[in-house]
RNA sequence: GGAACCAUCGCCAAGUUGGUAAGGCCGCAGCCUGCAAAGCUGCUAUUCGCCGGUUCGAGUCCGGCUGGUUCCUCCA
């Protein structure tokens, strides 16, 4: 497995910090609103690479967090007069609920940061004692970025360029422009606060983080985990000071490898509230099946920026849809064990910092070669049985094609309308037997009309909504 | 203002150590079909934003330019 570090900026070997282990955490969502496109495609990065590195034997321990407290949770709680925990809890449950709809895994450990207050009180006053953090006058503690030394090196970012930084309002009592919050004091009665040694207050975002894994993850001695996850936006300022906050606190660095995902955008835009052209994950699955979402939102790159349109979706399941007709011409059989040629091309792809390129197209070039042995010899039953358990090595590593191909292309289609398609083959069925072909064109006019494609096979005529 | 990334067929998109352009969608022709659809076969970039340089040889390395995106502020 060879990974794209961001910090060295490179690709490297992955090399675990435990032999055959591999530990990863990947920052989740702040649940104040319902997730968006972007977060599915962070999700969808990361599942690939944990399905990855257990397909290659691994043994995968991943965790993503929930923010869930932080200033933009208080303001809903302050426009909707719910608790912070209600609003919490219903943004997590919606957001598993979708991912689940992509076929994303549970991550092993989902971490709250309510729920880890102790350690993130613990490592805030590591920092103190230890002289990186510094508490103000109101109460709040920060991070004494200058004592530092290697403050810059996961981001690259140029230390005490503060001239450019003055447009930013901070506070007068921070040391360094750069210094940020572990901590910030209660600011009243109505704020939502925990106790601490240090002042009433709640954790600052980064320190969620690093307290989390130091909680989680036991390490090497040198890094904490293997891998820490998350969008592009995320390497400045919040993984440069997850990693300064961890490293200052336990002496040893956080991550061995750095790994970020590519934005998305609608139409070439950049998705944010602010152009209004924010696309809800809620919204997509409304219209299209995870399924087919996950295969098109997992068919760039993860690195690449994505640019999510209708036209590329529809590209995306048309070939998503070749895969299930071959699975069509496999049912019903059983699985044999799977070609050793096709899983290795397909494991080697993904093992070159997830190549999902590489992988799509080794599978469409065994869905063409199954159809043409098929279209050669219809009763191969060793093929059959062979490419089956091809299909089957393809939905555990990437997470698509499991389903039964009937109810793939028959989603969103009711019982009602089903027995009218049915009633409709049958009597094109009679009509084609009675040599009355108009009759026949004139059933399938209507088919297409509804929505509905068929096929005639040796088989008999099968329909899929087109 | 500072920094980074990207630029490959009409569209999407691969292309680690430089060695002579994957795959998909669309399109065209053929096989199959009563006709279609589906499936299969063949064809579709002498060329990789532009200009220079290094090299026997560059999409791949170096410099410049142009275009796009991102980060520097909460953000996947």
């Amino acid at each position: 497995m060879v990974i794209f570090d961001s910090v060295t900026k490179t690709k490297r070997p992955f090399e675990p910090i435990k032999e055959g282990e591999a530990s990863i955490y990947v920052c989740g969502p702040t649940v104040y609103d319902d997730a968006h496109l972007g977060h599915a495609r962070s999700s969808l990065a990361f599942d690939l690479l944990a399905r990855t590195l257990r397909a290659l034997g691994y043994k995968v321990t991943m965790a993503k967090n929930f923010t869930d407290v932080d200033d933009k949770i208080i303001k809903k709680v302050e426009a909707t007069g719910k608790s912070m925990q209600e609003i919490t809890t219903y943004y997590i449950d919606r957001y598993l609920d979708e991912m689940a709809q992509l076929g994303v895994q549970r991550a092993d450990i989902e971490p709250k940061a309510t729920e880890s207050l102790d350690a993130i009180e613990q490592m805030i006053q590591t920092l103190i004692d230890k002289d990186f953090a510094y508490v103000v006058s109101n109460g709040d503690v920060y991070f004494d970025t200058s004592k530092d030394p290697h403050y810059g090196e996961i981001s690259h970012k140029v230390h005490d360029d503060d001239e450019n930084q003055s447009r930013v309002a901070h506070n007068s009592e921070k040391r360094n422009p750069k210094d940020f919050a572990l901590w910030k004091a209660c600011k009243g009665e109505d704020d939502i606060c925990f106790d601490a040694p240090f002042a009433s207050g709640r954790p600052g975002w980064h320190i969620e983080c690093s307290a989390m894994i130091e909680k989680y993850f036991d390490g090497n001695g040198a890094y904490s985990i293997d891998i820490h996850g998350g969008g592009a936006d995320l390497l400045f300022p919040h993984h440069e000071n997850e990693a300064a906050q961890s490293r200052c606190a336990t002496g040893h660095e956080l991550a061995k490898y750095w790994m970020h995902n590519g934005f998305v955008q609608i139409d070439g835009e950049k998705m944010s509230k602010s152009l209004g052209n924010s696309f809800f994950l809620k919204d997509a699955l409304k219209v299209y099946d995870g399924e087919i979402l996950r295969y098109y939102l997992n068919s760039v790159h993860y690195r690449n920026d994505f640019n999510f349109n209708e036209e590329d979706l529809l590209a995306a399941k048309k070939r998503l849809d070749k895969l299930y007709r071959l699975k069509k011409r496999l049912l019903p059989g059983k699985a044999s064990a799977v070609n050793p040629a096709f899983k290795k091309a397909l494991l080697d792809a993904m093992s070159d910092d997830l190549n999902i390129s590489v992988a799509l197209s080794v599978i469409d070039e065994m869905v063409a070669a199954s159809n043409e042995k098929l279209d050669e010899n219809p009763k191969d039953k060793a093929l059959k049985k062979e490419s089956l358990a091809n299909l089957a090595f393809i939905d555990t590593l990437l997470g698509f094609g499991g389903k039964e191909p009937y109810s793939y292309f028959q989603i969103g289609v009711d019982e009602t309308l089903k027995e009218k398609i049915e009633a409709l083959i049958a009597k094109r069925t009679e009509a084609k037997k009675a040599k009355d072909f108009a009759t026949a064109d004139a059933i399938r006019d209507e088919l297409t009309q509804i929505g509905i494609a068929i096929m005639d096979t040796p088989e008999g005529t099968v329909w899929e909504r087109a």
